[in-house]
DNA sequence: TTGTAGGCGTTATCAG
DNA sequence: CTGATAACGCCTACAA
């Protein structure tokens, strides 16, 4: 008898259940205790196969008593798939990469699918070693969230085992799969709104130029309004960072530059670093100047004075996507390649329209 | 990475890895490679056992030729340990559980160890549901992280099958261990720093005096100030939130009815909001009223204008201190019990000191 | 020093 | 309808 040397705990199949605390139980033990085979107990629990409902019975009951929970590690063993994806991201912050984690948890169906994180902190090498961790568990896909920096960053190559999607930031590799928020987009309706507001002065504050973010959020404001016969005032700044400092200063120089009646900041900080400067120079907001900004940002949005019109990247949405895209893989279709932009969408808030004029898009 | 220089036995080697595509090798080919038996290909991979050079040598030479890589599902389900620690929170922000989650992977051993993140959303049956799919899992240890409320929440039981340790919010079940700032001590902390600074008159200005967050801080400053025979002003008020609205609408209050030289908020956003109304005010900041707040959020204390003063919880520590609970644990020391409240830290800018006075503890 | 055999928990495939 | 049996990939006794 191959179960002979149990007996060393000197207990029979149903005191260990009582006592139920040593190991946890099997499908072999719902099995003993059903009266049934194993290979029998496993169709029961599962729904397949032709059995009497009696046996399914026992099988569930016996399941039940025993407190009886399946191992994702043997069945994965036996089915070769983990239902485990990767998130392999650089965001320190974790601004970004959560709000695509939830989309993603959702997409692939919360409780089938788990999600391990895990963050290289910009460190190549500990990416590398991540990645290899992240293969050996056997995930069953990998999503790639680049960091607050969304420019294109390097692939992880061709040949993973694994369906790769890489959400926020490109891959540089164009054969890759890529699902970005569409920042073009953002700008050009940043610039429509206003424009439709009746401004015609519309300035820009750039972040730190050496983003791709801040360069399309301008280029898109900027032919919105080429369109149009106007110019985007103060554009092609070539120096800049994130930080309300620059914001400040850069917020300064475009008033006495350009004197717009709009601005358009790359971010919600920046946004509110105009704001500020506005506020301290007396000028009214929206009616001397109206103000928006970049990533709708909601600690930032609901708590300037007055509340922030910006642009949401719709991250869960990324993160679905590019949860569905790896799902379609694993059912076998070819996973797409290229750059794919997500649309986004405008949240306007007092900042460009009066509280009293119309009811904005507030907080879902 | 890992490639660069594959030298050895050339081509071979790489037809080998070409036609290896369908099916990843196992160690069974490593040791059809290498001409040994299974068994001894892992003790050669793995370093155990006794072994000539020579075989070793073959089998590290046949493991790297065929890129093999352990199947940690294989090697979970014999040794019983999976290296998977679960993460189960309601922070929805993710501006706690990152910090500890990071912590949590330096203290585990990046790259031994992974974390599957989960977010319940505030959703019990979601939890619960979770809770069920991590064990199923069989993680080697859970760390529940509160949500922003970090007041006591449900305890999961305590006969869960493997080691626990709540973070950020405390256990209501006293047995079970948890992990928690010492709100008391930022309070005392930010008032003995004022109070040093020659501060005499220090209002609080609270946020959602529910949270036991809020109520510890302004206790602790209470306490430092009774015992140096002074008040905290504004202290007791029953109502109030997290938003900078009502910062402003507080600090206005206080200012009127208690001429403060020096404000302790309950937040590094209500701390703003009080910078944005002395700056309305016409107020100098540190020098007519010196500002502090709370959570040392870099997006907040390094933008405002002056930098803001405030406290770290330090969250990674918490998240290294709970990882090595749980390792412990693993490594069979019993699990300690009660609430460990884990030292804060004063990082202190122009908020309370004048840039040109001393250096602040800026960021690391 | 090395090889063989058994088992970890599950599912799938056949017999019966 | 149900029950053996053989995988899945790895590790560890124990035997040679």
């Amino acid at each position: 008898m191959i179960d002979g040397r149990r007996e060393g705990d000197g207990m029979g199949a149903d005191l260990q259940v009582v006592a139920g605390q040593g190991r946890r139980p099997t499908i072999a033990d719902v099995a003993r205790v059903a009266g049934v085979s194993k290979g029998t107990a496993s169709k029961a629990l599962n729904g397949r196969g032709e059995l009497t409902d009696e046996t399914r019975r026992r099988v569930l009951e016996a399941a039940e008593e025993l407190d009886f929970r399946p191992s994702s590690l043997a069945r994965s063993l036996v089915s070769g798939r983990t239902g485990i994806v990767g998130v392999l991201t650089n965001d320190l912050e974790g601004r970004f990469v959560l709000p695509i984690l939830m989309g993603a948890e959702d997409a692939l169906g919360a409780g089938r699918v788990s999600v391990i994180l895990t963050d290289a902190r910009g460190d190549a090498v500990r990416e590398a070693q991540q990645l290899r961790t992240l293969l050996e568990r056997q995930i069953d896909g990998l999503i790639v969230v680049g960091g607050p920096r969304n420019d294109a960053r390097p692939s992880l190559g061709r040949d993973l085992p694994v369906p790769v999607v890489y959400a926020y930031a490109p891959s540089e590799d164009p054969r890759d799969l890529s699902i970005v928020p569409d920042n073009v987009m953002a700008g050009r309706l940043l610039a429509e709104h206003l424009w439709e507001l009746g401004r015609r002065r519309i300035g820009f504050v750039g972040g730190d130029p050496t983003y791709g973010a801040s360069r399309a959020r301008e280029s898109g404001a900027a032919a919105a309004l080429a369109e149009r016969g106007a110019e985007l005032l103060g554009a092609g700044v070539t120096a800049g960072d994130w930080t309300e400092r620059w914001g400040r200063a850069a917020t300064a120089r475009l008033l006495a530059a350009h004197r717009p009646d709009a601005i358009i900041a790359a971010s919600d900080m920046l946004a509110r670093a105009a704001l500020d400067v506005l506020r301290d120079l007396g000028r009214r907001v929206p009616e001397d100047v109206a103000v928006a900004g970049h990533d709708d940002w909601s600690v930032i949005v609901t708590n300037t004075r007055p509340e922030l019109t910006s642009v949401d990247a719709r991250l869960e949405s990324l993160g679905r996507r590019a949860a569905a895209a790896i799902f379609a893989a694993l059912a076998g279709e070819p996973i797409g390649e290229g750059v794919e932009y997500r649309p986004v969408r405008l949240a306007i808030r007092g900042s460009t329209v009066p509280d009293n004029w119309a009811s904005g898009t507030h907080e879902p």
